[in-house]
DNA sequence: CCCGTTGTTGCTCATTACGCAACCGTAACT
DNA sequence: AGTTACGGTTGCGTAATGAGCAACAACGGG
């Protein structure tokens, strides 16, 4: 799970992956047991009990007095001072999320554009959702996922010659690599108001985003939705494009940014 | 290190336990070299380089390109979301926080009153601090603290009975833990505008806090500076309640809290 | 009061994590 | 321009740690 692009051969330390994938699914789940929790990384509860006993210490981890689920402890926020740049997503983008995706049953994303990629900075998965793997804090191609190309549309030309500089990685089969077909795809994207990715990231995945607007009317960020190609059909689309931005307009109004 | 006051025999796992020391390091000094990592843990340059490895692949820590210092990464966003609670004070709180510890050369400290205590949400070092520990997360009793004894003065006279309820804990020799001498010590506390602490939670350690203001003029927080006793000195409290007072109503004025 | 479930802990052992040595790459110095 | 030093990585072997098992304790529900 080299998600850096690194295909190192260096193995993980089982434990500490294990630890980290604890607090994911506390982080996902909002509590649990030490039995769901072994259940879900497949130890022992030993092993699980462990695990969160040493997290519990480091605060990492806590629960409501002796007994009951365990949850998130408080002290993540003495890492949380190391990423406050994005601390206004976490805390509006999450209910908004969580409202969309439950409303469209297909995971939702909000992205940035950051030093020239995609970068997640919440989610929250549909009831729908297959994959259970969480993007918060990754970076993705821009000219590859729908929310790349609404911040890529919404860029200035000089700004898209920069951003698109070098080769355009073929991510999937349906990858578009070409610089002039892409610019086509860009100047509808800023004509519809939204962007479409039919497994142009990954094979079998659809997903669709929209702009979020700021202040003064410039895109701070993108909102999507995605799920399997079946499931985000064509015919499908305008009525997530239409929820998408309901959702995006909230989450601006959420921000502080009004748009006059 | 059990700091949920558990006395158990149960060993941690030590290599999850020196992968959040990892990221305790990084989230303190905003930055480090698998070398430095290495010294500051006492383990091998390999092991450390491991453990960051391990964490990178989850990005809880990351770097610029392929070379340079690691730091903490974006994916702690994806724990961010639980804390939300406490996320403004992480983020208006940690500069406000350096720039008086700066000042004091002590540790400076945020703290707000949760569930019958004093929940620690932001910190900053000294410069002169011998001590290493992060309170941030954590819970101290309120009547052993100086900030605790802030929280408690500006707390009605009902919530005052309820919140002293039951034994008040010795935590150090000087502990005051007679309910009707600290009932005194409050009520001086809410004329001074100010609280100490001379060696009541540990020995050694002197602390003074003043209270955060609210919107309606409620307390919402406390900020304190703490130190070896021989350092937070009588003489010097004046000197350190005038600059605390000072980085209150700036805390007030970034939390958008601006009193009538 | 009994049963079932959750969580903890002592113990043993196998696997993992760790340290060592060697190596690679880069930067700084001569 | 070449050499040296430093930071970081990786293969390998081994010992220590982490994991699973079994037994037990505590609590809640019927």
């Amino acid at each position: 799970m080299s998600n850096n692009g690194e295909a190192r051969d260096t193995a993980l330390v089982q434990s500490v992956d294990r630890a980290v994938a604890v607090l994911e699914l506390l982080a996902r789940n909002g509590e649990a047991g030490i039995t769901e929790i072994a259940a879900e990384l497949g130890v022992h509860k030993s092993s699980a009990s462990r695990l969160v006993y040493t997290l519990q210490a480091r605060d990492l981890v806590e629960q409501d007095g002796e007994r009951g689920p365990f949850r998130i402890g408080l002290g993540m926020l003495r890492f949380a001072g190391a990423v406050t740049g994005q601390l206004d997503y976490v805390r509006v983008g999450g209910p908004v999320c969580t409202a969309l995706a439950d409303r469209l049953g297909e995971t939702v994303n909000i992205a940035i554009l950051d030093s020239g990629v995609a970068l997640n900075v919440s989610q929250a998965r549909g009831s729908s959702a297959v994959a259970a793997q969480n993007w918060v804090g990754q970076r993705t191609p821009l000219h590859a996922t729908s929310s790349g190309k609404v911040l890529l549309a919404a860029a200035s030309a000089d700004d898209q010659d920069r951003l698109l500089s070098g080769d355009l990685e073929p991510c999937a089969p349906r990858t578009i690599t070409d610089p002039v077909k892409l610019r086509c795809v860009l100047q509808r994207t800023a004509e519809d108001g939204f962007a479409t990715c039919m497994e142009e990231l990954e094979a079998g995945l659809h997903a669709v985003a929209v702009p979020v607007f700021g202040s003064h009317g410039d895109v701070v960020a993108a909102i999507s939705a995605a799920g399997p190609a079946y499931r985000l059909s064509q015919k499908r689309m305008p009525e997530i494009v239409e929820e998408l931005r309901v959702a995006s307009r909230d989450l601006s109004v959420r921000m502080g940014h009004s748009v006059l």
